[in-house]
DNA sequence: CTGAAAGCGCTTACAG
DNA sequence: CTGAAAGCGCTTACAG
């Protein structure tokens, strides 16, 4: 009996181009659909369609195929599988930065929603740089997906014409915005802020800190903090930017507060891993928090709630998010006419020890 | 003059499959590397050559060519291209979860040394379950990848088995072994649970106990840990596995280990995450650390540094991992012998407040 | 239910 | 330096 490459229905033919293309075939070594199909008595099609419909089969086709399948060890090539049906089942998420839990819990959220119906995340990172946001669009496109999920609205006008250019449907997210490239799905960060704000006044702050990052979102919260707190008629100060997510970051940046303005009495932190940073610190120094000190996060993450005090915070619904986003994708991808336009989730201020608490309205 | 989608060379054919297939593809709307050529009055070659080997075409040439890409916004489509040249450019990475801060950063270490190279990281997540890591493993053959690397040992015979099939180089990390598909770097993990445990008791520790997780590392440390332990002549219990990496699952150990064994007096927590977690649980019951109870860690992660006191930990080059499995990587890919099959990159034991100093040896 | 033909959008030798 | 031909490994209509 014959054994080894020697497969029934391949017996050498005597053409002479092909027989260089087997060669160099042969280099790369992994089976592909027409060893398949000669393996099991069939043609290329109904191996794909095994695959893919295996409904349109019979069941002893089917069973020949997947039995060559198992032996031979086939896997389907996807980059040709997708060139030939035009379908990649990409998704393309572009996300400032994965370290960032809330960032990873709504890249999480699309995942979960999008697994169920075969379709893949493509992540792409662009650590909030706005040049290196255009070149990473540019790598993702190269992989033809079929919808994009930002964290964040794309404001960069290259970057939004070449997102326009692509044909698909694009979900902004995380924030709100009159001017969406086509769907939006997030809360406002210019409210958070205001909310963050009055809660701390309410509480008895009279002297108001604002730290955060440089980028957009954090720049409204920022806007949003101070606006209501002058109309709550206390005093509010904007601290020089975070560069980074951390407790080193949150220390450094309370020690800062409190060196150039000693009688600051609330500081809201633009994320609860900075919050964390300073009440340590606030710890460390021998401020009482919230007695001397009030400290307030976003995020409502996993520390806010193990330290002692609690950190008051803003939940964002971050997963929601992710969830919601990824729906309306797959609407689109379905066909379905767009919903809303824009989608606001909102979120919720979370009250804990960190902060005073709000007297009840006489 | 004609405008619009007329591109001179692009006359009019009475051809009829061309034309059918011509219609099919307006469909996808974006322009291929033909459009490109004929705007640019030269041929694909010339155009592929353009973007790949820019010195092997004529200055006048190639500015032509780059003007006409840049006019039609075109994009290689890179499913089409590596099937063309049987090189993907990617690398894949398998790892537990990428929500554990020390992977991320192995990832980290991975990306900064491939990307010099234009190579690509295609990342899958098992979530630590070998079901899933064969059925990510399928995922990711399906996509041709170059070279694999793994954060951990692959120890499913089936994964294992898929994995030589590939023919592309494997590295395994974050432990070592004998047994080696390919190359392995990391360090060892009972090695580790030993420093620890020889650390506890040298500074006066007699019931220690050891929490962690149910994968296979964690369970090396604790055999280590044990081991050393008993060697030292001091009691060592392991507390039943931890579900997860986060705070509340650290609080939750400690309060278990306390009420099983109320006299244990040193607890090692197989990351630092969990560590931060006891250290905060112990503050909240008033129990001194690390006097009445010493606690330590590993990873090196910046809560350990954070929190007052500080926690000891094992600093265990998650980062350097990353680098030398890519690097070891780009050799074989380059063709070079392989070196060494086992990289020991070892680890170190960072006291800090949270356990009790070593005395001086005599 | 099954298959032959054509093509997806690129690149690889090979000639000139 | 440039290009015509062939092919990468699949799937899509279209026939039977």
């Amino acid at each position: 009996m014959d054994r080894g490459q020697s497969l029934p229905g391949r017996v050498a033919p005597d053409r002479t181009a092909p027989d260089r293309a087997a060669q160099r075939r042969r280099a790369s070594g992994r089976p592909r659909i027409e060893d398949v199909a000669a393996l099991a008595g069939t043609s290329a099609i109904t191996v794909s369609r095994t695959l893919r419909a295996p409904a349109k089969v019979t069941e002893a086709t089917r069973g020949r195929v997947l039995r060559a399948i198992e032996q031979l060890g086939y896997i389907p090539d996807i980059a040709a599988s997708s060139l030939a049906s035009r379908r990649t089942g990409i998704i393309a998420v572009l996300v400032p930065t994965i370290t960032i839990p809330v960032f990873a819990e709504t890249v999480q959220g699309i995942t979960d929603t999008v697994r169920a119906e075969g379709l893949q995340i493509l992540l792409g990172d662009y650590n909030y740089s706005d040049a290196s946001e255009r070149e990473l669009l540019l790598a993702l496109a190269g992989r033809r997906p079929e919808a994009i999920i930002s964290v964040g609205l794309v404001q960069e006008p290259a970057a939004r014409a070449l997102l326009r250019g692509l044909g698909v449907p694009v979900v902004e997210s995380w924030d709100l915005t009159d001017d969406a490239l086509d769907l939006v799905v997030g809360f406002s960060h210019a409210g958070a802020g205001g909310a963050m704000a009055r809660h701390l006044a309410a509480g008895g702050g009279r002297r108001l800190a604002f730290v955060g990052g440089t980028d957009r979102r954090a720049a409204a919260r920022a806007a949003g903090f101070v606006a209501a707190a002058i109309e709550c008629g206390v005093s509010a100060a904007i601290a020089l930017p975070t560069a980074a997510s951390n407790l080193a970051e949150g220390a450094r940046a309370l020690a800062q507060v409190i060196e150039q303005a000693p009688q600051t009495d609330a500081v809201f932190l633009s994320d609860d891993m900075l919050a964390a940073g300073a009440l340590l610190e606030c710890q460390r120094r021998g401020l009482a928090v919230p007695d001397r000190i009030a400290i307030a996060g976003l995020g409502n993450m996993e520390i806010s709630r193990a330290l002692s005090p609690g950190i008051t915070t803003i939940d964002v619904a971050a997963r929601a998010i992710g969830r919601r986003a990824a729906e309306a994708v797959l609407a689109r991808l379905r066909g379905d006419a767009p919903g809303a336009t824009v989608l606001d989730l909102g979120f919720s201020l979370i009250p804990r020890g960190s902060t005073r608490p709000v007297p009840a309205v006489a």
